[in-house]
RNA sequence: GGAGGUGUGGCCGAGUGGACAAUGGCAGCAGACUGUAAAUCUGCCGGGCUUCGCCCUACCGAGGUUCGAAUCCUCGCGCCUCCA
């Protein structure tokens, strides 16, 4: 097995755990920053590191699309073409297959999509994004999969699932055990014994790691954490477990309470450059009229160098110009916030204080931030102009 | 002085007899975003109300024609262009 997974901790059934990879070490539970095209929108590999990432994800469909797996093998693979050092976690497309439902078909051997860049096509087998994650030298490869739609059929889900499954078999026996891991993802939508079952079957076929796919595609809140608490406990405990495209810091904490391991969401950067702020006060929406004047900084317990020198009334203005250091600032921001969030998450599962610090956690992200009186002086300068965005 | 043009909601700008409280865009107010076709998208945006509807005031000003005018006519005012 390429990748081990050490559990240093545990607290019910949360576990705080090691992961080493090729590239380096994933502490657990992680977040994984999404960089779709190879980079977080906005966000320079060392400005990611500086944040507190210790992997990032990429996507093999846009990879493929442009500029194209050969072309990055000839460049030297993904970290080298990236200029990403840590570790790299690559979708297979199979949320393609769900996010790009209408340029896409799905049969038994595979997907074939059609371009969203210019309508070629572009056929996806289990064994060919495999090879191509291999070729890219990721840390860790995703199977093929398909990600169900919501609301499903059960009769539906399950057929899907049955596809699915045969895939995860071909996938499995394509990998030939690179320097990388290859993960598996569950299926089977809202259907406790689907679930029950795709995590049964997925285990038999000894993955390096286990995904719970077809969440956060729509459904509401309670589903998708009925389905983590069916699946998660399901899977092999002494393997990483990942829910993929989750999510909310509250989301993030019940999976990571019922012994989820890795994370990833585009929320906190797409929020970002939306003007939408993860703070400890709260959320801020920071084109609102009400942060025109206000002298805080976004986020006074925070540590990142937006927060450093930035005021609200900075970010607020702008963000209402339309200045380009706006979202940057914003994803530098929330990304750190997300990382602080997980670390904290990690601390408090080594001391056996998960239940305790729970409440008081899942609160950050929660509701507006109180209004507040402006304080003039509230946003610290730094006396030492270079000790900012210093790594 | 003469000729022509033009004046629309915070701004720009469509609309040239009824389907107009008036297309669009910007600005403004708010909201959504979950393995990224997203620096995107949605709602509101004259005033008031019991806000899937009703009432009032509105397209420079004042008159007029008409069943009916932002749209036609007259006068006035402002601005633009050309000629002297």
């Amino acid at each position: 097995m390429s990748l081990t997974f050490e559990i240093l901790a545990a607290d019910g059934l949360a576990r705080r755990g090691r992961l080493t990879t090729p590239h380096g070490v994933i502490e657990t539970p992680a977040f994984m920053p999404v960089g779709t095209l190879g980079a977080v929108k906005g966000v320079t590999p060392q400005e990611l590191a500086a944040a507190g990432a210790s992997v990032m994800l990429a996507n093999l469909y846009h990879l493929a699309l442009r500029p194209g797996i050969d072309a990055i093998g000839r460049l030297g693979g993904l970290h080298r073409f990236t200029g990403w050092t840590g570790p790299i976690l690559t979708d297979s497309g199979g949320f393609q297959v769900w996010s790009l439902g209408g340029l896409r078909t799905v049969d038994a051997g595979g997907v074939t999509f059609r371009s969203h860049l210019d309508g070629s096509p572009l056929r996806f087998t289990p064994e060919g994004v495999v090879d191509a994650q291999a070729r890219m030298g990721v840390d860790i490869a995703m199977m093929l999969d398909e990600c169900t739609s919501w609301p499903v059929e059960r009769a539906a889900a399950e057929a899907s699932w049955e596809r699915t499954l045969a895939w995860a078999r071909r996938a499995r026996a394509a990998w030939n055990g690179g320097p990388g891991g290859l993960f598996g993802i569950a299926q089977g939508s809202v259907y406790p014994d689907l679930r029950q079952r795709a995590a049964a079957d997925l285990a038999e076929l000894e993955f390096d790691g286990y995904a719970i796919g077809g969440v956060s595609v729509g459904e509401p809140s309670p589903e998708r954490r009925a389905v983590v608490e069916w699946t998660a406990p399901a899977l092999p405990a002494d393997r990483p477990r990942y829910l993929m495209g989750v999510g909310y810091p509250e989301d993030i904490l019940h999976a990571v309470a019922h012994g989820v391991d890795l994370f990833d969401c585009v929320l906190p950067a797409r929020n970002a450059r939306h003007a939408v702020l993860f703070t400890r006060q709260g959320v801020l929406r920071m084109k609102n009229a009400k942060y025109r004047e206000d002298p805080r900084p976004i986020d006074p317990e925070c540590g990142c160098p937006a927060c450093a020198r930035t005021s609200r009334a900075f970010l607020h203005h702008l963000f209402r110009s339309g200045e380009l250091t706006a979202p940057v600032l914003a994803t530098l921001h929330n990304l750190r916030f997300y990382l602080d969030f997980m670390a904290d998450l990690r601390q408090a599962i080594g001391l056996g204080a998960l239940t305790d610090t729970a409440e008081q956690l899942a609160t950050r992200s929660t509701g507006e931030d109180p209004p507040g009186e402006p304080d003039p002086g509230s946003l610290p300068v730094s006396s030492d102009p270079l000790e900012q965005r210093s790594s």
